[in-house]
DNA sequence: GTCTATAAACAGATAGAC
DNA sequence: GTCTATCTGTTTATAGAC
């Protein structure tokens, strides 16, 4: 470094994504209003001019966070639906894909402050609601009513096959939401693989045993 | 209680009690740091400077709502759960259960502020989280437990169980936690009757078919 | 593009009259 | 117990130097 500055003036894209990736992660633990733009900017390393002169102000940086969350995960969608990964069964795949989905929301450390965001966002609605929603909540669970449909060879769009996925889904959610309390309720200290890996089995074995139902249904 | 003096007919409980009602409102929409001690003063229709008065400050306030969350709700806990309604089955009753917490916590419009504060202590966790689990979250799931335990002679403290009762519960918290999404996905307009006796039904599917699988592993 | 300095609004807390 | 008035610190936003 030519300068003995913490760290200034490199590329203006850096700065902009380091104001962004912070400003998710701070508005996603403590909300809008209570996250004040002076800690995204000691948190980005980024003068706290920085934001309006990138943004405009901290309502803008708020929707350009939205944005960014929903571009980023329509795009990983759209790349991890595409490989149907053949021989595998419509049921064999929903479990891979809830699978997946839960990776994302509780483990992966880049995305995981993303669905903290679009999960608050959700409990106190704003004008970011209707980006996140479109381009995370609605093609994530589209997706998983189309399989359940193809597993099951019920409507996708009914209210029941909707309503199923909610209950599998949440099942996940809840440890993003409430994971403090879920956490402290199982006798858990974290949520590390051995943890994740339970979560998912029970939601496994519910999935199954909401698909076996189905099947007794169609008998009758 | 009522002493000689004549005295207005109890304008300071009254005041307080504004406080701590319109408090956890707020405070459970849009958090601790995010509402202001003016707000709550002015929907309470109490002066601001009542809240230094009668609770000694905001934090304090805070605090305040989740001790009274938490009493109330132990206490209707302890009453709805004294009444074993003779001659239902445990799984009967486990419906009975999920059915009267869904309705507080979706419904009941007294109630239904508290599920709103204590999800989003669950979800910020600060000093409030220990009152709110230890009187609200471990109370309910733990009698949940008890009841599924008592339905399919599984062991109640178990990891299993214990998740598989999160599973349940958040099929209803998931349309108190992102009930704008979820609405829009279900195509609903709003949370009536008609939807809230779909959701219940949908649970107690789950629950149904959890059990189903119970029983049939019990065959092998 | 990045920075300092500052304006204008708003926060929580408190003193003291009634 | 309730009220007005005010103190003190912090907030977002902006103006202008470099």
């Amino acid at each position: 470094m030519a300068r003995g500055r913490p760290s200034p003036a490199k590329p203006t894209e850096t700065s902009r994504q380091r104001l962004i990736v912070a400003a998710i992660d701070l508005f996603g633990r403590r909300g809008l209003e209570a996250t004040s733009t002076r800690e995204i900017a000691r948190a980005a390393r980024v003068n706290i001019a920085g934001i309006a002169y990138h943004f405009g102000g901290k309502n803008q940086l708020y929707l350009a966070c939205a944005e960014h969350i929903a571009t980023t995960l329509k795009a990983g969608f759209a790349t991890q639906m595409k490989s149907p990964a053949p021989g595998l069964t419509a049921q064999e795949q929903l479990r891979l894909t809830i699978a997946g989905v839960a990776k994302l929301m509780l483990v992966t450390p880049s995305i995981a402050p993303f669905a903290r965001f679009v999960l608050r966002e959700h409990m106190e609605p704003g004008p970011a609601l209707d980006t996140l929603y479109t381009g995370v909540m609605e093609p994530m669970h589209t997706r998983l009513c189309d399989l359940w449909a193809e597993a099951t060879g019920r409507a996708a769009d009914s209210e029941r096959t909707k309503l199923q996925i909610f209950g599998l889904l949440s099942q996940v959610l809840v440890f993003r939401m409430a994971r403090a309390g879920a956490l402290r309720r199982m006798g858990w200290d974290e949520l590390g693989p051995r943890e994740f890996a339970m979560i998912l089995e029970n939601v496994n074995e519910s999935l199954d045993a909401l698909i076996a139902q189905v099947g007794r249904e169609r008998l009758t």
